[in-house]
This record gives structure tokens, sequence and C-alpha cells, in this order.
DNA sequence: CCCCAATTTGAACACATGTTTGACGTAAGG
DNA sequence: CCTTACGTCAAACATGTGTTCAAATTGGGG
């Protein structure tokens, strides 16, 4: 301690600007003196309580991760006879608000999109076991509306269909707001966004299987790819 | 050798190892020393040919720009009297090989998709001039296929609904399948992967007007967000 | 043949980074 | 009071980075 009580503090501090930094920046443009400036700590005490940076990393990522689950669990507090649809609403808003998390930690999840782009071998571990457990419930959700005829590969589709929606809102939100420079708060807040996702994926749902949609013969595309 | 002819050839190598390397690794984490190794060029060649590793990003940016709207043009070959639903296939499709792009220049895309995640100030300009004018084209099938009776703000939106389920299906790829271990290949590939989006999107444009679906009430998120 | 401009090269520079070191200050125990 | 352990700090270290420079090399023209 340095002295009494004082010895958690720092690194309490160095976690919470690390995570805010990194996922800011991203690993590799975050500096350890930018992150111990803003924890108003000393660069040497990153190695003290972590051991390098990659640790911090690796550390403040769980760190995000447990705070995300606190705040925000799989079962959204719905209660149980809920129906499918608000089901659906309350997943989806439930994940914007995971995604866009500006309260206390702004960069809750963001960490995890920026490591979906520049994957590292030890935290896919992490996004694993953090994005598992709400990806089934999702898939129960989409199944119930979906119905019984509906195979475990269309329901992990039209769940990832879901996903994607909501990842591309947030994560893409200046590049849209880029594309729409006349009316950009036209795309609306975060109330608004589960609205459309959730009414976009549920008429989708519902006319999915139904559908009559064949994919007509184009082109064929040089190279496989996928 | 060197001289004449030769001269734009090497610009031409560290163009594209540029490209590799930097969609690779992002622009951080690439070093000029390996670009230039992969070019089989000399480290100073870069300030000789473009005058810093920045506007080397900048010119490989637009080289993959253009190189990917030659490959994939936002006409997409098809007949001017396609159906509004041939044309959203035909779309999906083209954006999905432009995302995987493995033929000449892996690369093609993936650039752009790493920009979103981490934006930096000169290449939002390109971003933009890149992606506005397909934007267009999208919407106008979307406006076809919604009815007279959508406004502009539900266009967009559900522009975006397209575009976010095909960049979360190649972007978000390994994740995906360590989603589902067990089959991952039970996404399919990329014909199914066009066909799937095109169906589910499909079936949303259609019974998204006259959906019957409210947002029901849900407890209140703490900060106001976006 | 020799000179010239263009291009490439290896070596060095200045700088920022992550990391380490050793001293300093603060509490607790004898 | 002295010792000890722990946390903190400023300064330095080793390394890798982007960049620069002058010499070397190339092919074409007088």
């Amino acid at each position: 301690m340095t002295n009494s009580g004082r010895e958690d503090e720092t690194r309490a501090r160095l976690l919470d600007a690390a995570g805010e930094i990194f996922s800011c920046k991203g690993f590799h443009a975050a500096t350890v003196r930018e992150i111990t400036k803003a924890a108003r700590a000393n660069v040497a005490a990153i190695h003290y309580h972590f051991g390098s940076k990659d640790r911090l990393y690796l550390a403040a990522l769980e760190h995000a991760h447990a705070e995300a689950m606190r705040l925000y669990p799989p079962e959204l507090g719905l209660p149980p006879d809920a129906s499918p649809e608000t089901r659906l609403y309350a997943y989806v808003r439930a994940l914007l608000l995971r995604l866009t998390e500006k309260n206390r930690h702004a960069w809750l999840s963001r960490l995890m999109a920026r490591e979906m782009a520049e994957p590292t071998p030890q935290l896919a571990v992490v996004v694993e076991r953090c994005l598992a457990p709400a990806n089934a419930v999702l898939r129960a959700i989409v199944a119930d509306i979906l119905g019984p005829g509906a195979d475990a590969a269309a329901v992990a589709r039209c769940a990832q269909s879901v996903v994607g929606q909501c990842r591309h809102f947030v994560i893409d939100r200046p590049v849209i707001a880029r594309l729409y420079p006349e009316n950009a708060a036209e795309i609306g807040g975060l109330d608004a966004l589960a609205a459309h996702v959730a009414r976009f994926s549920l008429a989708a749902l519902r006319g999915y299987q139904t559908s009559d949609f064949a994919p007509p013969q184009l082109e064929p595309h040089s190279g496989d790819m996928l």
C-alpha cells in the first residue's frame, strides 16, 4: 500500500484507463504512457501490476467481459412467459445497449468488436465464452419464431443476420453517418434502431420459411472463396 | 534494369505488397520494412515513390478502391429490366464477392473494413467516395421493393440492414465459425450466404411496411447514447 | 566513350516505444 | 527507533520504428 488502501486503487484505475484507450485506438496504437497518464500513474506501474502491456490488455478484456455480463445478462430480466416477438426486441435492444454502453465503461464491448477485426489467439477464447451463451438465447428466440420446420442451419443463419444488423449499426455508425450527411440524425437513436432491427427481422423471420425466393442464375464468380 | 521500364514496376509491387500487409495487420502494426521486403525493394523506395508511409497507405487504399470498382461495378452487369428481387440478390452477391475477394487482390475491401473499425481522417473521404455510389444503387432497389409508402429514413435503415448482414457474415466469419464448432461448414459458402441474405432481406422488406410490430415498453436504459 | 538523370541501395539518423532499474516514501511489526 | 515489505516514481535502457542521406548502379544520349 503505499500506503494503505491505495494499492488496488491504481490497479483499478489502470484497468479502466486501459479499457477505454485500447477500445478507442486499438492495441498497437495505444501506448503505455498514454494509459498511465490517463490513470494518473507511473509507467512502471503497468509492469508492476500486470507484467507487460499484453497482459494488461488481456486483463482489460476480461474485466470488460465481466462488466458487460453483469450489466446486461443474457436473460435480460424479461418474464419467462414473454412472447417471442417481445423477447426478440428485448434481445436486440440489450445487444445494442451492450455495444454502445457509454455510461460507466464506454468501451465494454467495443474491445470485442475490435478483436473480431484483428483477432489475437488468446482472446478468441474470451470472445467465445462471452458470445456463445448469448447466442444460444438468440437462437432459441429465432427458432420459436421460425417455427418447427426450420433446421439448425437456417436458425443459425437468421440469428447471425440479426446480430449483423446490430453490429453494423453501432460499429459502422461513423460510416453510415457520412453516407447520409444531409440528415445524419435520420437513422435515429438507440430505441429507434432497436425498433427497426426488431421490425425488419421479425418480418424476415415470419416470411422466411414460406418465401418463394429462388436465387437467379448469374454469371459465376472466378475464384472460389470463403 | 533499374532504369527504364522498371521504374514503375517497383512502385506497383510496393502498392500490391502494401495493400496486402496493411489489410492483414492494420496500419500501425504493418512496418515499412516488412512491406519493402515483401515487395523485394529497399526501405527508401517508399519515401522515393510515395513520400511517406501515410501517403503509401492512402495510395494503396485508392488503388484497392479502383480495382474493386473495376472488378465488381455497382451495375453488376444485370439487364436494366431485371426485377427488384433479382437486383437485390445480385447486389448482395456482388457485395459479398467484393468483401471476400481472394483472387488477385485478397485485400481489396478488407482495407475498407479495417478503416471502419479504426477510422483515419484522410481516408474517410476515400471510403465515402467508394461507398456512396454503391449505396445509392442499393437504396433504389430497396425503395422499389418497399413500395411508394416508404419514407427515406425507412429506406436508408433497411439498406443498412442488408449491408450489415453481408459485412457481418464476411468480417466476423472467424467468430461465427467458433460459435458453431461442431458444424462450421453449416453456414455455407458464398452462394449459400448470398441466397440466405437475399431471402431474409426480401421477406423483411415485403413485410416491413405492413408489419404490426410495436416495440413493447421495457425498463429504460440509464444513459442516453448514440 | 563518357556524361547524365533516374533509380536503387546500404547505412545512418532521430525518435517513440515497452521495459527495467534503483532510489524514495509510506505504513506495519518488533 | 530500526527493520522490513510494499507501492511509487523518475530516469535510463534496449529495441524497433519511419525517415533521410550520400554513394552506387543502371540505361540512354551527345
